[in-house]
RNA sequence: AGGGGUAUCGCCAAGCGGUAAGGCACGAGACUUUGACUCUCGCAUUCGUAGGUUCGAAUCCUGCUACCCCUGCCA
């Protein structure tokens, strides 16, 4: 058992019902570091028979929108993360407005009439004590006047905030009298124009969590340096409102997930967007859910690898090989395996000069799904990495004089090379490996278009150090029923060990070696 | 520098005073009409480091060291 469940327990041991929530800012699409988030809490749902609120904490208007709140519900949708109820921390600026008059009668809130620029000289550094805002003494009333002209519009943006009045020496900078609202006469994507104050996420966040009732507050380690103003909040605001818990909601960080060269970081992948380097949050080389679902990730793949990398404390890093292996093993088990080839390379076979017809099993792991046909006559098509003129030790495809099985026919042996094209016959010899082909008299030519995720070539973050060649084309052939239903463009998305996926009209998986995935 | 965190195999990660689970990766082999899949075997005398307590420590204590986070009117 680990600490965030340990947390869950002692709120059962107190007598709370589990709930928790997905507090995404509705301020780009999900990737797969959120999807872990995501999965602590579901999956803690799941087990402690608990309810999950997806809640939008859209407290910043300049970055917010529709959008984002659709494609994150359709992203959770599609891998399965189950919530309980939809709500916006927008849904709460009543309430919220209402808590902050709380505090300023309390005395332990206040308008501060500085700049930013002196609030920040004021906050002090690391190690070094803040100073007093001058306006921090102001009486009870005067900040309530203030604080409701703010709201009323009175004042221009930044001109004022309100600020909790807690302790300027405090080694947690959090605590030196943080921001509570801020003016800002930005349209917001729900209310409109109905507010020209907004909370701060400190202080939204945690009252949030106290209206709904939440008993853990799940989130990452970034936030641990938040905990002791998200519990002065709750606090402070007991009786503020009616309905409010007898106990307070308690957070819990654990370390966030990052993979080995990808760019996990909202602000870059909004860049790429809007700079156009991508096609969009769905591109299939982004890192977003909606981009592995367009490579032909299997949600069930992603769950499975956010799942098994742990909730700890710990500074992760791991290697893309992780994500693969679920995608392998998933795709394994659904991929229907059909052929094509990515750098043709013709061969004839010398002594064979009928069409026939094989039936190949759609899946090994799956009888039930099946069989196709795929054609055979004396031209065909084989991978160029299939033959070797110079084979390394062990190696088991195609060489000169060497015998290889055709996936589902005939045993071919290679006499010789003549110009571009193998001569071979067909032959009952031992073979070594196994290699698919194409009829080369019945099959189509396709654009393949290969995807590589979107890398970073160090640790560092830098234009200079973002893989930009992400994208390959070739032109090979394909099984012609296959690619009819590929409109003769296939892509695909190499996942290593020998498999592809293809990706076209978002509806076609594919497989290397070879299968092919519907419907996702 | 002040505060908050974290250190167990290349990477995740169990372990909570009784003598180092598991997965990924990797290596060797078997099987195979996908060099896939499956299977078998191998892979930390050691838990950041130096001491201490104990019959016994990754687990308790002390001192070091390394790395991560925090000085938005972002979340």
């Amino acid at each position: 058992m680990n600490f965030v469940e340990e947390g869950l327990v002692k709120a059962q041991s107190r007598g709370q019902d589990i709930i928790l929530r997905y507090p995404p800012e509705p301020n780009g699409y999900l990737h797969i570091g959120h999807a872990k988030a995501f999965s602590i809490s579901y999956g803690m749902r799941c087990k402690y028979n608990g309810k999950a609120n997806l809640r939008f904490d859209d407290t910043n208007p300049a970055k917010e929108s529709m959008e984002y709140v659709e494609g994150i519900k359709r992203d959770l949708d599609w891998l399965g993360v189950e919530y309980d109820q939809v709500l916006f921390a927008s849904d709460y600026y009543e309430k919220l407005y209402q808590c902050a008059i709380h505090l300023i009668k309390r005395g332990v809130a206040y308008v501060d009439d500085s700049t930013m620029d002196e609030i920040k000289a004021m906050r002090g550094e690391l190690g070094v004590p803040g100073k007093p805002s001058p306006y921090r003494n102001r009486s009870v009333e005067e900040n309530l006047d203030l604080f409701q002209r703010m709201r009323a519009g009175e004042f221009p943006d930044g001109s004022r905030v309100l600020r909790a009045k807690i302790d300027m020496a405090s080694p947690n900078m959090n605590m030196r009298d943080p921001v509570l609202y801020r003016i800002n006469r930005q349209a917001h994507y729900r209310t409109g124009n109905q507010w020209c104050i907004y909370p701060m996420y400190d202080f939204a966040h945690s009252l949030s969590d106290y209206i709904e009732h939440i008993s853990n507050s799940l989130c990452s380690l970034e936030f641990e340096d938040h905990r002791p103003l998200y519990n002065w909040c709750v606090e402070q605001c007991q009786g503020a409102l009616p309905n409010l818990p007898a106990i307070p909601p308690e957070q819990y960080e654990f370390s966030r997930l990052n993979i080995e060269r990808f760019v996990m970081s909202k602000r870059w992948l909004k860049r790429f967007v809007d700079e156009g380097l991508v096609s969009g949050w769905d591109d299939p080389r982004m890192p977003t859910i909606s981009g592995m679902r367009r490579r032909g990730y299997p949600a069930k793949a992603i769950m499975d690898f956010v799942r098994s990398t742990g909730i700890t404390k710990n500074v992760m890093t791991v290697p893309l090989s992780a994500l693969e292996f679920y995608v392998r093993s998933e795709l394994d088990q659904c991929a229907l395996r059909v052929a094509v080839v990515e750098n043709p390379l013709k061969v004839r076979i010398v002594n064979y000069d009928k069409n026939e017809t094989f039936a190949v099993t759609n899946n090994p792991h799956d009888e039930a799904a099946g069989t196709h046909a795929i054609s055979f006559s004396n031209e065909i098509w084989i991978d160029g990495s299939d033959f070797s003129d110079n084979p390394p030790p062990k190696y088991k495809r195609l060489t000169i004089g060497g015998v290889v099985q055709l996936r589902g026919a005939y045993k071919i042996k290679c006499l010789r090379r003549v110009g571009d094209v193998l001569e071979c016959e067909i032959t009952d010899e031992k073979a070594k490996g196994v290699i698919q082909y194409v009829n080369a008299r019945d099959c189509a030519p396709v654009t393949i278009r290969s995807f590589e995720p979107l890398l970073k070539e160090g640790t560092d973050l830098s234009d200079e150090n973002i893989n930009r060649d992400s994208i390959h084309e070739s032109q090979g052939y394909a099984e012609k029923w296959l690619a009819e239903r590929n409109d003769v463009s296939l892509k695909y998305q190499f996942v290593r060990k020998g498999y592809y996926v293809l990706d076209q009209k978002d509806k076609l998986v594919f497989n290397k070696t070879i299968g092919l995935r519907e419907g996702f």
